[in-house]
DNA sequence: TATGAGTGTAGCTTTACCTCA
DNA sequence: CCTGAGGTAAAGCTACACTCA
């Protein structure tokens, strides 16, 4: 539905009604219904939907080349890869991360070398387009993990939705690709058990990824750079709603602790208030003469000198009462106690 | 329910272009 | 006319929130 409005006389101005969209946005969403009443509403940003174009377009660019956009400019680093045994199935004793490598490359000696060659042999392979995979050939080759995808046709399948039939190797991007550029819906990949524990210990090295970073544990799970970017900001939400959650947890306690102790202290207040009424001559006193006992923190009202012997005993000070006194709070009792 | 992925948005940096002293 | 400084818009990238499937 669109609406023409004509404002100055001029050109006529289009705005358009807001209609709820399958991708709506919570924003969207509430603008629609702080709409509701009116009927309509307007939005004015140039900027924002410039942005909006831009990354559509960036995204649409990624899918279709199967890696992140051309126009990052940092150099690709290779790094110092070290073999996944293939007799250990624990793949945290394994995991080798790359950037942790990075290290080294101001070190002289072979392990620098070697870095320098590899990052030497990337940025040759950069130039390949699409070829994502190391030569195998090459002698410093780039290690990888070996994680199968599983598909069957078109599909990209889960290994136990697959479990049985054809099994080969996710060839990079390119089935990825093709797989997008049908416009149907969108297709989850689901990853495997290695690669889900690969991206999980690296999450607890860096829960944020830089270019360098992401590529290189791409390249290592045979995913796409925009895959792992993906599992990385999923990662960062969830493990930030559970500990908000944690978080709400916590408070709630707080709160209840705090309610306690504040039902403690009304009762005490009034506990004074009711002193104050019936021995005004007290409250006459400075206030330092009621003392706060360093064990329980609560407020000492001695209304005898029992009391205010207890009192004193608790703040490991000597009181020493020779005779029954009018005024247990006396100036004497008060410099004993303080 | 868990999770991979799409979308919109904002913030930041880089780059190209323009103006001016 | 050339040059460097400063301003600005556009582009690019990334993180995040929300959402869907």
């Amino acid at each position: 539905m669109e609406l023409a409005l004509s404002l100055g006389g001029d050109t006529p101005k289009s705005f358009l009604f807001l209609e709820k969209s399958s991708s709506s946005s919570s924003l969207h969403e509430k603008l629609m219904d702080s709409s509701k009443d009116l009927g309509f509403c307007m939005g004015l940003r140039k900027c924002s939907e410039d942005k909006s174009r831009k990354n559509k377009q960036r995204r649409s660019q990624d899918l279709k080349e199967g890696h992140v956009s051309k126009g990052s400019s940092d150099p690709m680093l290779q790094l110092d890869l070290l073999p996944f045994s293939p007799v250990s199935r624990d793949i945290s004793s394994q995991l080798h991360f790359p950037w942790l490598t990075e290290n080294i490359a101001g070190e002289p000696g072979p392990a620098g070398k070697v870095l320098d060659m590899n990052r030497r042999q990337l940025v040759a392979e950069e130039t390949e387009e699409g070829a994502a995979l190391s030569s195998p050939n090459s002698a410093i080759s780039t290690f990888q993990v070996n994680f199968p995808i599983y598909r069957n046709g078109n599909k990209l399948l889960g290994k136990r939705e697959c479990e049985g039939d054809h099994v080969e190797r996710w060839g990079n991007s390119s089935s990825r690709a093709s797989d997008e550029e049908d416009g149907s819906a969108r297709k989850k990949l689901r990853l495997t058990k290695e690669q889900s524990a690969f991206l999980e210990e690296s999450f607890k090295e860096h829960n944020t990824l830089n270019p360098k970073q992401k590529l290189a544990l791409a390249k290592q799970l045979n995913l796409r750079p925009r895959q792992v970017e993906v599992w990385f900001q999923n990662r960062r939400a969830r493990t930030k709603l559970k500990q908000t959650e944690v978080d709400c947890e916590y408070l709630k306690k707080c709160c209840e602790t705090l309610t306690e102790e504040n039902k403690r202290l009304q009762k005490e207040l009034q506990e004074l208030r009711a002193l104050k009424s019936s021995q005004p001559f007290y409250m006459q006193l400075p206030a330092t003469t009621l003392t706060m006992c360093p064990s329980c923190e609560r407020v000492v009202t001695a209304t005898s000198s029992a009391a205010a012997a207890s009192a004193a005993a608790a703040a490991n000070t000597t009181l020493t009462l020779a005779k029954p006194e009018p005024f247990p709070f006396s100036p004497a009792h008060v410099q004993a106690a303080s």
